[in-house]
DNA sequence: ATAATAACGAGA
DNA sequence: CTCGTTATTATC
């Protein structure tokens, strides 16, 4: 039922008038009669009987395409009880919305392909229902051609050989392509081609004879794997399905993968759900970025959906990236997943030359020149790969997310008294300190006018390119961010400005990498900080030439600290396991589960009154979040992760039941905790 | 939202 | 004790 109110998070039966018997198979939209009114839902299961005294008919079959596969549909209900939310509001993330003009010419090309293949029909009058979908009787597509065609494919064949510097690489190749159910967390070398590694994976999966789901964070890592998996399984092997390529090619898309006309979808976070046959892998590039966290409800991660998928399916898992997060480390650590590193040896062979730079005596001594507008290793370093001809990439913070500031009485940019870079705010009562030396201005005063307060401005990506184009007169620059980005720069001399994320691949690897964002990355109040600023740092450094070959990478930073130390032996996993020993010991996630409980106070006072916690769930808070409302946050050990959602569902239904007026949202695993 | 059902209280 | 009214609960 297409409700979301908790309490009716369960299947109804309905009788099935003659006249729908055909179209009525599972994983159709159906519109019922409900309380009196017509709702939308979904045909979950045919049965013979119900318990229900008196039935409703159905009202009307939507559509005959049976777009809910029985497999989506059990994740589905798996991920809501894992997040504590509705198989309704899981089922409006899973199937897209329905376009009517992109079903009908697909209905045509199917009625043109397979004539006549579905089971014949149950007898009129059978209630509808649906508990767990145990696979019904009539299952859609006929997926058995998919997997026989594949394994038949001219010329697709395993090739490890990419995967030849990870020890356990081609075991990894080997597994999928014998359909074995192999679960990896990879941790890719510096300047890995990680499109090309992940080709390799769904190639062998396909030759298997089985299909594969990959999840990407956005349209460019998007484009990056397209383009790697066209070349290795040739055109018309794989459907991307993202909500950018808009609703009807996004539905054209779906329903291509719903008859199981490829094996392979590949896209962004609603890819996750996406229907294949014969699932035999699913992986996901770089899980720490949090584009992956859906951010309606009930907010499931694309990790942990497709984790959760590989479990019900018995289906293969790769979780790959430069980083690596707390929570695949611990895929790692209780054995779930085999991890696939590179020896230390190849690591030390591939990685640029790493440096941190902090304190700078030199520009304090010449703070007016315009050399002086990056500490001077980072300026000698960029001066150096531009010189040699070769591209320089300068990472700073996104536009916005960093606010710089000015005077508030002159509008004068304000400068760090000690090397003149931008001071920023970190928040909005924070106090200013420099982008790139990183020094706290507390006792600020403007140089021009003596004026005390400070104003935010925006500046961002481009001001950065237009103060290092001055420090380097006569090369070109480009910027990579939000309005535009780049995929590949060229491989000449030349300045290329992104913000994380949004870093081109540069041809032949950049000469000088410098990321120059440190301090606020690390300065954040996040659980994450830590984490995140790595894995930005990785993405980055990871585009720079080898040593060897001439690459420099410069980080403004604090040599001293874990995750600056981590980029400069480029070891992901050892800040991992770092990362996580240090959640275990304070008792946060991933060690152990929690979900945060938000509303007005009386509201999430009122939800927890009524939960059922399980035992030993530790309720900590509240704090303030949006404008009057507050968040408690409740924390199990991991062994009563299922008991805490279910408790809180229930509580939450409770209150639907009713008809509580203020709204409550539940979180499992939300993404910041403070 | 709305209908059924349970709970309650006043008057006989 | 019954009837009529009001809270509660389920909604196929």
């Amino acid at each position: 039922m297409d409700v979301p109110l908790p309490h009716l998070d369960r299947p109804f039966d309905y009788l099935v008038p003659e006249a729908l018997d055909a179209d009525a198979r599972p994983g159709v939209r159906v519109k019922v009669r409900f309380a009196g009114q017509l709702v939308d839902g979904w045909l979950l299961e045919r049965v013979a009987e119900s318990d229900h005294p008196k039935l409703a008919y159905l009202e009307k079959v939507v559509s005959p395409v049976p777009v809910l596969s029985p497999e989506v549909a059990r994740l589905a209900r798996a991920v809501a009880d894992r997040y504590a939310g509705s198989l309704a509001d899981v089922l409006r993330l899973a199937v897209p919305p329905r376009h009517a003009r992109a079903e009908k010419t697909a209905t045509a090309a199917e009625v043109a392909a397979a004539p006549a293949t579905g089971p014949a029909p149950e007898p009129a009058a059978g209630p509808v229902s649906g508990p767990p979908v145990t696979a019904g009787p009539v299952s859609g597509p006929p997926v058995g051609t998919v997997g026989e065609g594949a394994a038949g494919a001219a010329g697709l064949s395993v090739d490890p050989r990419g995967w030849r510097d990870y020890p356990a690489g081609p075991a990894l190749l080997r597994a999928l392509a014998e359909g074995r159910p192999a679960r990896a967390v990879w941790s890719a070398l510096p300047g890995e081609d990680w499109a090309d590694r992940y080709a390799d994976a769904v190639a062998a999966t396909v030759a298997g004879g089985r299909g594969a789901v990959v999840v990407v964070a956005d349209g460019r890592d998007l484009d990056r794997l397209d383009a790697a998996l066209t070349a290795v399984l040739g055109p018309g092997r794989h459907v991307r399905l993202t909500a950018a390529d808009g609703p009807a090619r996004r539905y054209r898309a779906f329903l291509a993968a719903r008859r199981g006309e490829a094996p392979v979808v590949i896209g962004t976070r609603a890819a996750m759900f996406a229907p294949v046959a014969r699932l035999g892998l699913v992986a996901v590039w770089d899980d720490g970025d949090d584009l992956h966290a859906e951010p309606r409800a009930p907010y499931p991660h694309a990790r942990e959906v497709l984790l959760t998928r590989a479990h019900l399916t018995d289906a293969g898992a790769l979780v790959g990236g430069y980083a690596r997060t707390a929570e695949a480390q611990l895929l790692v650590e209780t054995g779930w997943a085999r991890e696939v590193v590179a020896d230390r040896a190849t690591v030390r062979a591939r990685m640029p030359a790493m440096a941190p730079t902090g304190d700078d005596p030199q520009l304090a001594r010449d703070p007016g020149a315009a050399s002086a507008r990056l500490p001077s290793l980072a300026w000698t370093t960029a001066r150096d790969a531009l010189r040699a001809d070769l591209p320089v990439l300068v990472q700073v913070p996104r536009r916005g997310y960093l606010p710089s500031v000015a005077c508030a009485e002159c509008r004068v940019p304000a400068r760090c008294p000690h090397c003149a870079g931008p001071l920023a705010l970190p928040s909005a009562q924070g106090t200013p300190a420099c982008r790139w030396c990183g020094r706290v201005a507390a006792a600020y005063a403007c140089p021009e006018c003596g004026g005390r307060r400070l104003r935010a401005s925006v500046t961002g990506a481009r001001r950065t390119a237009e103060e290092l184009g001055r420090a380097f007169p006569g090369v070109p620059v480009r910027t990579s961010g939000r309005e535009e980005v780049l995929a590949t720069v060229p491989g000449g001399a030349g300045l290329v400005i992104a913000t994380p994320g949004a870093e081109p691949v540069a041809e032949g690897g950049y000469g000088a990498v410098l990321l120059l964002d440190s301090w606020a990355l690390l300065t954040r109040a996040d659980l994450r900080a830590g984490e995140e600023a790595l894995r930005r740092w990785l993405a980055g450094a990871a585009l720079a030439r080898a040593g060897a070959a001439g690459g420099r990478v410069v980080v403004v930073a604090d040599g001293a600290l874990a995750p600056v130390q981590a980029l400069l032996r480029w070891d992901a996993a050892w800040f991992a396991a770092r990362e996580l020993a240090e959640r275990r010991e304070l008792g946060f996630p991933p060690a152990v589960r929690m979900a945060s409980v938000t509303g007005v106070a009386e509201a999430v006072a009122d939800l927890l009154a009524g939960a059922r916690l399980p035992e030993g769930a530790e309720v900590l808070g509240p704090v303030p979040a949006e404008e009057g409302r507050e968040r408690m946050l409740v924390r199990v050990p991991r062994s009563r992760a299922g008991a805490l959602a279910v408790a809180l569902h229930a509580a939450a239904g409770q209150r639907s039941a009713r008809k509580a007026a203020e709204p409550v949202r539940l979180q499992v695993d939300p993404l910041s905790l403070f």
